[in-house]
DNA sequence: CAGTGAGCGAGCTTCCGCTTGACTT
């Protein structure tokens, strides 16, 4: 009773005094605006975009000035419900979303869904989520800005028109369920560009010259360093040469030089930016970054994580001042201001920043404290002093050639910045590292040698790809958003037309010639090359249909057609361009180009001919086959016997580059060991490594055995202990149902079929009867396989 | 979980950009 009354006055109270709506994109957005604002404002979210073309077809009816048929998705009816109960109740709607293209479109969807006028709508906007800022944008209320909002419909239109036009051409014309798209396509097609110039990679020689001169101070204490010939030498025998001549040469320090110089920090993260340096310093994957920044967000620990901008706002940067004077002293503050270099940057929001600068850490999970203190980091020394550094450089001569040696060093002599934090590069160029400090010397001064060497080294290819390298890539193409870079890099793993991986390297020699103790001496060492961790490598699915597309589709995959069309929707948002107009400039000769392919080009597979099969005299080809890449020797005949051998490529090898031999050997698999209970074991090779099987029974064959040299006894000791354990994972088992009790990794559970079934608490799963747990099937029903992040393993076709 | 690979052609697949949710062997 008394609860009903007091429903009834708050229903009363709430209709009495009739509250402002305030609409943002992001829920903890919503609630951070809620503590700024007073008792007169309610302030929700509509959880990013609310209306969408559908899945099913185009939904852009070309006919009619592609007029595009938006929908509420599914999962977005309850949201659209709640925001309409709140909305008429409302005194004032202020529509809130992000200040770019996309947040525009989405308030113009919202004035559609919840009947409000576009051109008396009250739009707001602001770039940073302080008391003030927003204070300020409901006070300066706009309308719908309807040249944005078109300009982002000329976006959704193109992208729905190159994504299912281009898709279904691939689907007759290299393989079902491949996908291509403006931004996909052109990820990939960097991946296999890249695979090719590493492939077609020709290592140079040459022989690096490094000197190692002992220097005794006045205590007599002796130390050394390092110094070099600027240039490398490009054959042997002029290193040869030169070690020769130099022989019982002295040497002396013609120059000394010093010269001051600076390093300034980088601005504050951005999303992409957040991604390259969680990668290089934490190891995170560009998804596992985005995961972490979302957890730290929500709990209220930094500003928004998907961002192009640098912009901090007034309030965090007098929060950094105080931060940093305190914590460092004055000296080590600067106030700086970043701008973006990033064209197509939309700012809507500030950078990446903790949202109290005085926390330098938090409470939470390891992963995200550590993302939490590197954010921290960058964020405090971006407004910190640069570093100031003395660069010593010192010449040394000799009385044998004109030649000089030249020693490199740097102290710093101020930290600044770096006191805080230092930005990690990728790996690229040389990796010499470089003296910290030369003990002192003068001016003439005689130096001794303890040994000079010249080593051969060769010239390296551009590093493959890393998630977060090609994120930088694709940002500085324009292509992508920081809300679209980690699914981008999932989508394309996910069709498998990439694979993140780790290969081993190979061994190579090189020669090393060293003059010491008045003779020259030489031996050849060596170095591990190639290997490489978490790196992208294109499929050959991959690369069938980046040239595929290349040739077919030159302008969608041009590096510069997005900055292309990006120019052209700015036109459209500047209203100097109609979007209609715009979208059928593009369209009426893309869609021609897609009618000629899907009837003039042929099909593509990848077929090479490597030779003849010396067993049988057929011919040896590879090509892409319904199941992947494959190798073939012969061809099936009608009404012959001659019948084609397959073979599947290792996950290791690509149609391009694999060898006669390599295929040869793929034929030697399965072997055939001997017989158990009338049944043969096998060894192979399959998705999984090396397996023995017998009849439906598979085993991994362990690291230090191979399916190519296996024997018969040790197939069946695996055989035997397999066994052995899956009897003892059967608890029960009822035939006739099809039901099973088993033990599984995480307990004992119910399988029936393809469906498993979790046992209920406080149930033993020893005395189950078959009434018992049909009871427990039909209360729960099957649990659910996740499709989602689940790696990618989902590649074959599903079966009717 | 580890077999497969003709050609015919049912009926399916696919884009980018905004947001977070849900439960599990």
């Amino acid at each position: 009773m008394f609860r009903i009354l007091n429903y009834l006055f708050a229903l009363h109270l709430k209709r009495a005094m009739a509250k402002n709506l305030i609409i943002v994109e992001s829920p903890a957005k919503a609630k951070t605006i809620n503590k700024f604002l007073g008792d007169e404002f309610v302030v929700t979210s509509c959880y990013g975009h609310i209306r969408d073309l559908p899945d099913g077809g185009l939904n852009i009816d070309i006919e009619n000035n592609y007029t595009p048929n938006y929908e509420v998705s599914e999962e977005k009816k309850d949201v659209i419900k709640e925001l309409k109960k709140l909305a008429k109740g409302a005194k004032d709607i202020y529509l809130a979303t992000d200040e770019d293209r996309e947040g525009e479109a989405i308030s113009w969807h919202l004035c559609d869904v919840l009947g409000l006028n576009p051109t008396n709508a009250k739009r707001i906007t602001y770039t940073e989520v302080t008391e003030q800022a927003i204070k300020d944008a409901v006070s300066h209320p706009r309308t719908i800005n309807m040249d944005l909002v078109n300009a982002q419909q000329a976006r959704r239109v193109l992208d729905r028109l190159v994504g299912y036009e281009i898709s279904p051409v691939l689907w007759r014309k290299v393989k079902p369920s491949l996908s291509a798209g403006r931004v996909q396509s052109v990820a990939v097609r960097l991946i296999v560009e890249r695979e090719r110039e590493i492939r077609g990679f020709k290592p140079v020689a040459s022989y690096k010259i490094q000197a190692y001169f002992f220097v005794t101070d006045k205590n007599g204490k002796k130390s050394t360093f390092k110094a070099e010939r600027p240039a490398n030498f490009k054959t042997e025998a002029e290193a040869q040469k030169f070690l020769d001549e130099l022989v019982n040469a002295e040497f002396k320090v013609s120059a000394i030089e010093k010269k001051p110089g600076k390093r300034t920090p980088a601005a504050p993260f951005t999303t992409s930016t957040l991604q390259q340096e969680a990668s290089r310093k934490l190891g995170y994957s560009v998804s596992k970054t985005m995961l972490m920044a979302q957890k730290l967000y929500e709990n209220g620990h930094i500003t928004y994580m998907r961002t192009d901008s640098v912009h901090l706002s007034d309030t965090a940067l007098d929060a950094m001042e105080k931060e940093i004077k305190s914590k460092y002293g004055k000296q080590f503050y600067q106030k700086r201001a970043f701008t973006n270099k990033n064209e197509s940057a939309q700012e809507a929001h500030e950078a990446i920043r903790p949202s109290l600068i005085e926390n330098s850490t938090v409470e939470a999970e390891n992963d995200e404290v550590r993302l939490y203190e590197l954010i921290w980091k960058r964020s405090i020394a971006s407004q910190m002093a640069d570093a100031e550094i003395e660069k010593t450089t010192i010449d040394i001569i000799n009385d044998k050639n004109k030649e000089t040696l030249r020693a490199q060093a740097e102290v710093i002599l101020f930290e600044g910045f770096l006191k805080v934090y230092n930005e990690s590069q990728d790996e690229e160029g040389d990796d010499e590292e470089k003296e910290s400090q030369i003990p002192p010397v003068k001016e003439g001064q005689v130096l001794e040698l303890k040994e000079m060497n010249a080593t051969e080294r060769f010239t390296k290819p551009l590093p493959r790809y890393t998630e977060a390298s090609l994120v930088k890539k694709l940002e500085e193409l324009g292509i992508g958003r920081p809300s679209t870079y980690a699914p981008t890099i999932g989508t394309i793993q996910k069709r498998n037309y990439v694979l993140k991986e780790n290969r081993e390297g190979t061994e190579r020699k090189y020669k090393v010639m060293t003059l010491a103790g008045g003779k020259v001496t030489a031996h050849e060492e060596k170095e591990n090359i190639g290997a490489e961790k978490n790196k992208l490598f294109p499929t050959d699915i991959g690369m069938l249909v980046t040239d595929f597309l290349v040739e077919n589709f030159k302008d969608v995959l041009d590096y510069n057609f997005t900055a292309d069309v990006e120019l052209q929707f700015d036109k459209v948002a500047d209203g100097k361009k109609v979007w209609t107009k715009m979208i059928d400039d593009f369209y009426k000769p893309f869609h021609q180009t897609v009618e000629t392919t899907t009837k003039d080009a042929q099909r593509v597979s990848g077929e090479r001919l490597l030779g003849t099969d010396p067993a049988s005299g057929e011919p040896l080809i590879v090509r892409m086959g319904k199941f992947g890449p494959m190798a073939q020797i012969g061809k099936t005949e009608e009404g012959s016997e001659k019948k084609a051998r397959y073979a599947k490529l290792r996950a290791t090898q690509s149609l391009e580059t694999i060898t006669m031999e390599e295929a040869l050997e793929l034929f030697k698999l399965p072997r055939t060991l001997g017989q158990l209970d009338g049944k043969d074991i096998k060894a192979s090779i399959g998705r999984f490594g090396p397996y023995v099987q017998q009849d439906k029974l598979f085993v991994s064959i362990p690291k230090d055995k191979d399916p190519y040299t296996i024997t018969f006894e040790d197939a069946l000791t695996l055989i035997r202990a397999k066994a052995e354990a899956d009897a003892n994972k059967v608890i029960h088992n009822f035939e006739n149902e099809g039901i099973q009790v088993l033990n599984g990794r995480y307990g004992p559970y119910i399988k029936k079929g393809k469906d498993n079934y979790k046992i209920p608490k406080g149930t033993s799963p020893d005395h189950l009867t078959i009434e018992e747990i049909m009871m427990i099937i039909g209360e729960q029903g099957p649990t659910k396989k996740s499709f989602r992040g689940g790696g990618g393993k989902k590649f074959y076709a599903k079966k009717k």
